[in-house]
DNA sequence: GTAATATTAAAACAAACGTTTAAAATATCC
DNA sequence: GGATATTTTAAACGTTTGTTTTAATATTAC
């Protein structure tokens, strides 16, 4: 039994995290099929084994990753949503507060200097579209609620719009938030250096107008 | 040599075809790195050798697959939009007629029944995030230029808005269209079944209204 | 039909992978 | 400080991978 009294980081804990943090830094660039544990092992300047004493398997490894990078975004996303609701005094929040509160998080976390400038950005995305099926089961677990959470406060802000309406373009505003993370890397290429991708405040705003503008376009008549 | 004369297809061929579907279909739903040749080869009633004759390299073989995949969409994008100038009589397009023509061909691939019903969305979406290198150059090659095309086109359409601009609200229609294709086969689950992922028509519709509305509200003056 | 060629099949190769085992080294506790 | 438990190390195991080689089979050309 390790790990019995973890309360406070002992010099094996300092091996963990080293593993941690390599692992995600390989996982976001490569995927799961692309990281090994010896390049994760050696990378952190400890044995191929230890890895296997401290997470018991790759799939573990890797899991207790994720969910030390998503969970802390997934706090500050319900912070934000019930900040917003608190000021509201009562009424519906507006469309853009909302989404605000979906997107704004992850712009926070990237801008933080644990992670490589992109490599948050890649891992996010990396994780929506990895097939692995335990990486999927994690996700249904960790957004299955937190989705209803923001349904719910869009069913409140758009009362008379249709539920399939409301999936629909949450649907629509999550995936292009996640597409432009996998795509981030690309944008300066593409124009040709006209694009600034190293400025994520910018990046979060036009996103969060993006989404905004495309979402309430979606759910009213479609008269067009 | 082989192939030194392919102008009708012989027997060999209907192996080759046969091969680069299963291809499709197993690098759709599990990446380059969960492609084996061995699996490729048993689902085309083949032998493992039998790929490496005709392709030579695992490489080789993903390759080939994908660009008999994107060039014909790549194509009909550009006929869209020419069609689409054509018939402006000279006018500048309206931003819903270009991402129009940037979409638009996605769902008619989509609804070939070559393909089962989410391999092309799923393939499309895993060509922009796989991390093989080999995968990240030929994109570049393919829509590099297609790119500039409809940079050109919305130039014309927006002429006083500045090129960065222009880029970022490409690049966020073209990741909200992946996103939305990546994501796709999640949608029935977490709507827990409200919306129905197998229409294609409108899923499209919605991407386009999506897009070009959040793509309009980017451009003007953010004085929100 | 027979020689030449193109295509398939079977078997083997070296390398790399995740995982396990067993011993050495380190830290922890009384 | 010595006994105990924890953590690190080194080496090996069995599998699977992409790739190559060699032989058998089907196809084509004359």
């Amino acid at each position: 039994m390790q790990d019995s009294n973890p309360t406070f980081s002992s010099k094996s804990e300092k091996t963990r995290n080293r593993l941690l943090k390599t692992t995600e830094s390989i996982f976001a660039t490569r995927g799961f099929g692309g990281l090994t544990l010896r390049e994760v092992a050696q990378k952190s300047q400890t044995n191929l084994a230890s890895a296997y004493y401290h997470f018991g398997s790759k799939e573990a490894m890797v899991l207790e990753m994720l969910q030390a990078r998503v969970k802390p975004i997934n706090q500050r996303r319900m912070h934000y949503l019930e900040k917003a609701r608190a000021q509201s005094a009562g009424k519906p929040l507006n469309t853009k507060d909302i989404l605000r509160a979906l997107i704004l998080p992850i712009g926070e976390e990237i801008a933080k200097s644990t992670h490589t400038r992109q490599t948050l950005a890649q891992l996010v995305a990396r994780t929506f579209t990895e097939p692995a099926k335990f990486i999927q089961t994690m996700h249904r677990k960790f957004f299955g609620e937190l989705c209803e959470k923001f349904m719910d406060e869009l069913r409140r802000t758009h009362p008379k719009v249709e539920e399939k309406d409301l999936y629909w373009n949450l649907h629509l505003s999550v995936s292009s938030m996640l597409g432009a993370l996998a795509q981030h890397r690309r944008l300066k290429d593409f124009s040709k250096g006209t694009c600034d991708e190293d400025d994520t405040q910018d990046m979060i705003e036009r996103l969060i107008t993006f989404a905004t503008h495309g979402f309430e376009a979606g759910i009213s008549q479609p008269s067009v």
